[in-house]
RNA sequence: GGCGCGAUAGCAAAAUGGUUAUGCAGCGGCCUGCAAAGCCGUAGACGCCAGUUCGAUUCUGGCUCGCGCCUCCA
């Protein structure tokens, strides 16, 4: 029994999928006009795990994540760097797609691009006009009209008085209500556009999503994903589109994600303070960063920070010190196993990845105690279900970064001074190999290494 | 101004009305030539003030502080 903290109710509900076996995931997926930061990296790989949960609870799982390759801020960048649109867009999507890869992140069962999908809008936005939802102003463009959609502000909780109140810059002359939002975008110099029954144009920012979700998953489907910065008005106003469109409620299940920050404050363009993924990968291995992000519950918020970063490679490297040496082939997890049975009971309880990774570690106390390769099975098994462990531990702890020593030489050297008992040498040899971050252990079976 | 979220040990981060979270760091031991890894033991916490309760970090109210949304943002 899966339970889900559903921002429609604000509270944890058990989730219950309208067709039986199946689940319709559509989560709002990247602009692509720069490099993805960390908080877009978060999203990937909390709905990445929220799928893989689902899928092996037994779920069909149909997860649509969207791309928005037409917006103000593509157009504004590709005038900036005398480039096409579409070469623009492709080139992030590109980047994007290696990012999510590098990370972990299994492709979704579909990735719409908004510009493939400016049928199902113009479809949409006349229904929305038919039924006296929306407007065409004066100067073409069409707009949403928010006070005709009684249950505005659900999701958010937010009402329409006090948005009233808010300082709002900027206001469009042409809006007949300083609250409502564009749908359609007439057209102008400079700027694509595309053909519709109100001339030419292009969409504004919140329809595509509800043209895609319904293309792809229906009227009404099951959970809605996204960043917690997404829930107004993006959120609201696909509520508002769908909902007064198809007269069906959008979807059952609103799931949002806490926000990266940094030194307490959240990680965004516009503050300028993101890390790309890219940058962030010169310096840690993309399973620590993917480790990093499911350490914290989805909801919570994340400060990144470089020694966060050390502090994840550190656990990291210890579940799979553990691994080490372990032939594992069987990848069959007994469920009736107490700690298995609790990784279960925390993926259930609302996807708590913190929780499910500490049973990781009570697995590895007893798998180092015991030796128990059944245990070490398990581990590694679980691990899996939610995207880690996955690599053989000696590529994870070795790296895959060359080294210009010559590793196994200086261990031969240092085991014959060891024999010699010239200790002052063999930790010469060992310091040597420490200034290059390579760790030496001596087991029983002998000496061997690992990346500090 | 409106709405909402959070405050857990040195750091990070969960759960929970009474019983060890977990990881890193610390301390004491075992192991080791010494280390490393691992194991054993140990210390350390629930922002402040009231209330409910036999008992509250956990529930309720107030306060303080921090953060977010209300404008593009995952």
């Amino acid at each position: 029994m899966i339970k889900i903290f559903n921002t429609l109710s604000k509270k944890k509900e058990i989730f219950k999928s309208i067709q039986k076996g199946q689940v319709s995931i559509y989560v709002c997926g990247m602009t692509v006009y720069d490099f993805c930061h960390i908080g877009h990296a978060r999203v990937m790989v909390i709905f990445d795990v929220v799928r893989r949960w689902l899928d092996f609870s037994g779920y069909k799982v149909n997860y649509v994540r969207n791309i928005t390759d037409i917006d103000d801020k593509i157009i504004a960048r590709s005038i900036q760097n005398n480039e096409s649109i579409q070469s623009l867009t492709q080139r992030y999507i590109d980047e994007m797609n290696t990012d999510a890869k590098s990370l972990g992140v299994i492709s979704p069962s579909r990735e719409p691009k908004a510009t493939e999908h400016i049928k199902d809008m113009l479809s949409i936005i006349q229904i929305l006009i038919e039924k006296q939802h929306a407007y065409i102003a004066k100067n073409g463009d069409i707009f949403y009209s928010v006070r005709s959609f009684s249950e505005y502000g659900k999701l958010s909780g937010k009402s329409i008085e006090d948005l009233r109140a808010g300082e709002r810059v900027d206001i469009d002359q042409n809006k007949h209500d300083e609250l409502d939002f564009v749908l359609w975008k007439s057209a102008k110099p400079n700027e694509p556009n595309w053909d519709s029954p109100w001339g030419r144009g292009r969409p504004g920012w919140h329809i595509e999503c509800s043209a895609m979700s319904s293309h792809y998953l229906g009227h009404h489907f099951d959970i809605h994903g996204g960043g917690q910065d997404l829930q107004f008005p993006h959120h609201e106003n696909e509520i508002a589109q769908s909902e007064a469109a198809y007269e069906c409620k959008m979807a059952n299940y609103w799931m949002h994600n806490g926000f990266v920050r940094v030194d307490d404050e959240k990680m965004s363009k516009s503050l300028g303070n993101f890390f790309t993924i890219r940058m962030v990968l010169e310096q840690f291995d993309p399973e620590v960063v993917r480790f990093f992000i499911l350490r914290a519950h989805y909801r919570s918020p994340l400060n990144y920070s470089n020694a966060h970063l050390d502090d994840a490679k550190l656990a990291l490297q210890r579940l799979y010190v553990t691994l080490r040496g372990f032939k594992i082939e069987n990848l069959e997890v007994d469920w009736s196993h107490p700690l298995a049975l609790k990784f279960r009971e925390a993926m259930d309880d609302d996807f708590n990845s913190s929780e499910a990774i500490s049973v990781l570690f009570e697995l590895a106390n007893e798998i180092n105690k015991n030796k128990s390769s059944t245990l070490a099975n398990m581990l590694k098994s679980l691990g899996k279900i939610i995207g880690l462990l996955e690599r053989d531990p000696e590529i994870f702890l070795k790296g895959d970064k060359k080294i210009s020593l010559d590793i196994n030489a200086l261990i031969s050297q240092r085991n014959e001074a060891k024999a010699n008992k010239d200790f002052k040498e063999a930790d010469r040899i060992r310091s040597l190999l420490l200034e290059h971050a390579v760790v030496l252990e001596d087991t029983p079976q002998g000496t061997i290494w690992r990346k500090e």
